[in-house]
This record gives C-alpha cells, sequence and structure tokens, in this order.
DNA sequence: CGCATCCCCTGCCTGC
DNA sequence: TGCAGGCAGGGGATGC
C-alpha cells in the first residue's frame, strides 16, 4: 500500500504526537520484520527523546537525541496506529498494557501518555536504528535515487536519469535508485496522465542530445502533480480516519486507470478502455488507445 | 552491468 | 460452505 504519499500522511500524522516526545518504554512482540530488529532495540530507544520526523523515499525517520535515527518502513501492509493511553482501563491486579491486536509488532509508549503501535500483517516492513550522523551513507540510503517532490526533480534531471535505458518505461520508474517514493499505483496513474506507455522504453523519451522530448516534459510535471494530490486526499482521508479508529496507513484514493481494467478511460475524447497486463510480475494498468 | 524472475509473508477475494 | 488459486500498493537476491 504505502507509496510516496502515504508514507508522507502517515509521517505527518505521527508528527504531532511524537516530534519532542520521549520515549518511555518500548515494546518489541517479535525478534524480526522482513529484518532482524537491530541488536538492544529496545534499550536504545528507552529514554530517547524524538528530535525530528521526516520521509525519504519510503521512509520514516525519527531523529532521536541519542544521536541515532530510527529508520522505519512500512513494506506492502504497515500502519502505525496512534492512540491515548488513558483509554485504557487496565485491571487492578495487571501491570498497565497496551490492548494489543493481531500483527501488532512494537509499541512506543511515549511519557505524554500516547502510544504509537506498528502492525504489519505480512511483516515486509522494517525498523533500523542507524548512527544520525551517517545516515546518507547507510546501505539503505547510498543508491536511493531524487526526491521527485524535491527542486531538483525537472524534465533535464528526468531525462538524464532515463537516458539509454532499455527497461520498459515504467521499470524505469519503479527503480527506487532513480526516482525514490514512486511505487506501482502511482507509476500507472503518471503513466497515464503524461500519455505515455508503460511499454515503452524509458530511453525512448530521451532525445538524441539527451535533452527531454515532449513526453519527458508532461511525465516530469505529472509525477509531483499526482503525488502532491495523493497528499492532499490523504491528509484528507488521515482526518477523517483518525476520528474512527486512529489507524494511519490506509487510504481510499481515487485513480484515473490503477484497479480500473475494463473500465472507460477517463481522459477526455479518448474512448480507450484501461487494460490490465503483466510487467515484471506486477500489474500494470493502463490506456492502449491514449497511452503511445 | 542491465534486466527479468523469483521470493519473503498473510489476508482477502474469486471461482469451482 | 469449503477450499484452492490468484492477487496485493514493498524490495532484495539471484541468474542470465
Amino acid at each position: 500500500m504505502p507509496e510516496l504519499p502515504e508514507v508522507e500522511t502517515v509521517m505527518r500524522g505521527l508528527a504531532p504526537a511524537l516530534v519532542g516526545a520521549r520515549i518511555s518504554r518500548v515494546e518489541q512482540r517479535r525478534a524480526n520484520l522482513r529484518f532482524a530488529f537491530p541488536e538492544r532495540f529496545v534499550a536504545r530507544l528507552e529514554g530517547t527523546r524524538v528530535k525530528e520526523l521526516t520521509r525519504r523515499a519510503k521512509y520514516i525517520l525519527a531523529e532521536l537525541d541519542s544521536a541515532e535515527t530510527l529508520i522505519m518502513h512500512l513494506g506492502m501492509s504497515g500502519s502505525f496506529r496512534l492512540e491515548d493511553a488513558g483509554e485504557e482501563s487496565p485491571g487492578r491486579f495487571h501491570h498497565p498494557r497496551s490492548k494489543l491486536a493481531a500483527h501488532d509488532h512494537v509499541v512506543l509508549h511515549l511519557s505524554s501518555g500516547k502510544r504509537v503501535t506498528y502492525n504489519d500483517p505480512r511483516r515486509f516492513g522494517f525498523m533500523l536504528l542507524a548512527a544520525s550522523r551517517d545516515l546518507a551513507a547507510h546501505p539503505l540510503f547510498a543508491a536511493v535515487g531524487i526526491e521527485p517532490l524535491g527542486e531538483a526533480f525537472d524534465a533535464p534531471t528526468l531525462a538524464r536519469l532515463l537516458a539509454g535505458k532499455a527497461a520498459p518505461l515504467k521499470a524505469a520508474l519503479l527503480d527506487q535508485t532513480l526516482i525514490a517514493g514512486l511505487g506501482n499505483i502511482y507509476v500507472c496513474e503518471a503513466l497515464h496522465r503524461a500519455a505515455l506507455s508503460p511499454l515503452r522504453s524509458a530511453g525512448s523519451i530521451v532525445a538524441a542530445s539527451g535533452a527531454p522530448k515532449a513526453g519527458a516534459k508532461r511525465l516530469a510535471e505529472a509525477i509531483p502533480a499526482i503525488l502532491h494530490e495523493a497528499i492532499r486526499a490523504g491528509g484528507s482521508t488521515l482526518r477523517d480516519h483518525q476520528g474512527a479508529d486512529g489507524a494511519l496507513g490506509y487510504f481510499q484514493h481515487s485513480f484515473a486507470v490503477y484497479g480500473k481494467e475494463g473500465a472507460a478511460c477517463p481522459r477526455p475524447r479518448c474512448h480507450g478502455t484501461i487494460t490490465r497486463i503483466v510487467q515484471s510480475g506486477r500489474s500494470t494498468f493502463y490506456c492502449p488507445t491514449c497511452q503511445k
């Protein structure tokens, strides 16, 4: 589920509770998620204060006052739940404990009385700790590509990243070492908006001179536009969702092509039909009529 | 090296 | 109704 807009929304949802808060107690409920938890994970977190919460690619980074950064990735099915511990009414003969659901793997108890619970059925997500000062050199980030919402992301940069690549355009856009944060949904949506076929080679939207062709210019505008729209939608959904059960991480979006196999292409005056194909083992949704 | 394939894991939906 | 099979928005490892 989580691509850049979802991760950004989750991060913004957690920030008010986490930034400035002290982590008073940590419950780690299993030895590993996708990766093993770091050595002494609980001890290295307990007692620290969160200085800052940021997003890089699809990672949420909590910079701690211990000079370490908690690196969190939601994988496919990870989500956070934010709750007030005051909602609990622990029995007289029990220590205060979280009311845990299936697949609740980590609980961060904050000195404010709030708690943040990480839930992840498929366990493709993970949490790691790294020295804050060495974060950029960390293997996870050393090869991570450009931020599509950053100022440096423009048509010439996109052209430079894709020039000469024989891989299908869709596969190149999913490559996190080129552009960081796009996933299957938003790649499909951006390609549709830019009227580019997911099947054409990545290098084919770049002129021999290395300059972006018209399609690359459309794509360089479509990508950040779609991401911004999704973040806005996520933000509004988040407020509704928090009122319900405090869950962060799963949002409904309205898509032009993703999951719309068989539907009429929403592009004005295009009478094509959204088609599903498989590329690199994953579903691609696109309109063969207007995406060339 | 670039690219394709398979795999990790659980839950949900579909069709028989 | 039960069950098998397919599919899921992540990325890493492997092999050509």
